[in-house]
DNA sequence: TGAATTTCCGTGCACGTTCACGGAAAAAAT
DNA sequence: ATTTTTTCCGTGAACGTGCACGGAAATTCA
């Protein structure tokens, strides 16, 4: 069909009324009568008007402002990949009327996230999007957004608020469950390492206990009494770290099958490249610099990676065309691919 | 910064000239002097302007349109992953003023592959997204276009003409290394069978062959020694692949490794259930319905997927924003991500 | 019945470009 | 110096929608 030639004008005069009438149904911001008010949405459905997107941004000049609600991107970490699918989100978009900003929050504190919470409501978003880390208080900003008729999107990992206009993430169960058949190799293993992240009191989400859930279902499926051992370690400091591992390695020495589930595996790379095995597999996730590094030396087996960029990038689009379009996303929950990279195809991610 | 708030008629009073002026320097279409031009040039750079791209678009009320040519998406077939990605891209550069039609051709046949640029050529369109898969008809192609100004966007494969505005596809020669790596998981193969596609004498482009390099490649330095046997098939004749591949099995009962370097593995899948072995490691590529379901069942292995429905996007997008903003991609050849498929990850792909 | 409300609706300008038209200024020709 | 041509530039009407303003019609009140 050709595009829509028929404008507001055409409907004012099929219906005996003026524009600023129908402008008024279309917007339902009242004043019109109940008669008008069906003659317009009869006339609209019947001609297929669609109203012309840029002569309607052009005429309400105002831009619409869409907030990122992330921890900070510390250098080289998970969160960068975020900012960056952002930035690039922010150009397509930018130019159809929507501004970006990044507000962000230290992910291991739960008062910065609460301010962040305040800053983003005080600065009266548009839209939201939105990676919750602290459960109870991402559901309670939900609630205020929704309170307000501010629409947010889910990235990373959802909360139980069903007030989201979509949601955007890794298959967490699945994802652990790969992670097994790509440590294992499809053979049966005797004996594997988790490494752990000390939990942290404060962190009411973990978004790696769905993964570890899938991991060890692949176990029990594939190896059957196959030995799990488990050890925790700080989340930055090299020297703890270094000491965990050493400990768990002089116990046992024979461990071929390490994994972790949370974007942090280069941490232990200094220790496996001090302790050296050809035999030995090791699988991470997230595709963060250092990670890659290391994938390509061949310390790391396989990286497990879930684009966080196209993540918000796709989470910003589906914003964009509520706002603009009011168009809502065909699905309300979109788990984005499972990469598996491996050092002859990560050069090219 | 915020958005540059500046008009077309902020540069002509910022130059003493006239909003026609500017326009005339903006989009040089001459019959203006050089001292003007360069005054409000100056101008432009100096205060930073930007066209609106809504008043621009609503005022030049034309569309533009781009066409698609590919082979004919047979049903289930590789090109209907094409297809798909076209339809996505068209609905979010719709509304941006971008018409997407799409032209097809017996990928096996030159003569309708001729017949098909003719047609491109006299729907006089703005812009093109080509998938050349004969090399000679596709450059020439290219230069007609190049002639008339119109620019075009290579996906799949490239050919020599080096007027394109942008390339989007994989790597050819990488991906038969990585496929060697999931081939062999890292340890040394004895025999492998590659099966091939029969060649077709007008076809003159293989986008197969720098796959089959790069996986010799990788045999040559990972598993010197490694015995190659070949088969030629049909593309589609199912007899006939049939019995090719028995004869080979019966010549070599103990092939364990099997790859082909086009979509059509899903071909062998038969042969292959016949003659069921836990053992054997299947590789292939691209995420046909048809082959994802053998990768389900476990009957192949790994696939290598080059997310072409993504290709054809991007590439929409690029002419979109050539079209539109006159923005150039910030690279001409822009690789796609080798996926690496298996049954634990395929269902979220 | 007339006045005071309330409900409803039409008018007109603005948004930032594009582009055809026509005219002034400069250059060339007589 | 006058006419003709060329070069250059300003003007103003679209494009389709948003929205403020004011006024007509319908309703309520006195």
């Amino acid at each position: 069909m050709k595009q829509g030639k028929i404008t507001i004008i055409d409907i004012a005069e099929k219906t005996g009324l003026s524009k600023g009438t129908v402008d008024r149904v279309i917007h339902n911001r009242g004043e019109v009568s109940a008669k008008s008010r069906e003659k317009v949405l009869k006339a609209i459905r019947e001609f297929g008007y669609e109203p012309n997107l840029h002569a309607s941004l052009l005429a309400s000049g105002h831009r619409k402002n869409v907030v990122l609600l992330i921890p900070s991107p510390a250098s080289g970490s998970f969160w960068t990949l975020s900012a960056e699918g952002m930035k690039k989100a922010a150009e397509t978009v930018g130019p159809l009327g929507i501004d970006c900003k990044t507000v962000t929050y230290d992910q291991y504190d739960l008062a910065s996230f609460r301010v962040a919470c305040d800053l983003v409501l005080d600065s009266h978003p548009d839209g939201v999007v939105l990676a919750p880390m602290f459960h109870y208080e991402s559901f309670s900003l939900g609630e205020r957004l929704h309170a307000e008729r501010i629409p947010f999107v889910l990235v990373d990992s959802k909360i139980e608020n069903k007030n989201y206009l979509a949601y955007f993430g890794m298959q967490e169960y699945a994802s652990g469950y790969l992670c097994g058949d790509q440590l294992s190799q499809g053979k049966t293993m005797e004996r594997v390492l988790i490494v752990r992240i000390s939990p942290d009191r404060d962190r009411q989400a973990d978004p790696t206990a769905g993964r570890r859930t899938g991991f060890l279902d692949y176990l029990a499926e594939h190896c059957p009494g196959c030995e799990v051992i488990q050890t925790f370690v700080h989340p930055s400091d090299p020297v703890q770290i270094r000491q965990a591992m050493e400990e768990v390695y002089a116990a046992h020495p024979d461990i071929r099958h390490i994994v972790m589930f949370n974007s942090r595996i280069h941490r232990i790379v200094p220790f496996l490249e001090a302790h050296p095995d050809p035999q030995r597999r090791v699988v991470g996730f997230d595709n963060l610099a250092e990670n890659m590094a290391a994938l390509r030396k061949g310390t790391i087996s396989v990286l497990i990676g879930q684009r966080p960029g196209e993540q918000v990038a796709r989470a910003i689009q589906a914003l964009a065309d509520y706002l603009l379009l009011d168009k809502k996303p065909a699905q309300k929950d979109n788990h984005v691919h499972m990469d598996i990279l491996t050092r002859y195809n990560i050069d090219y991610y």
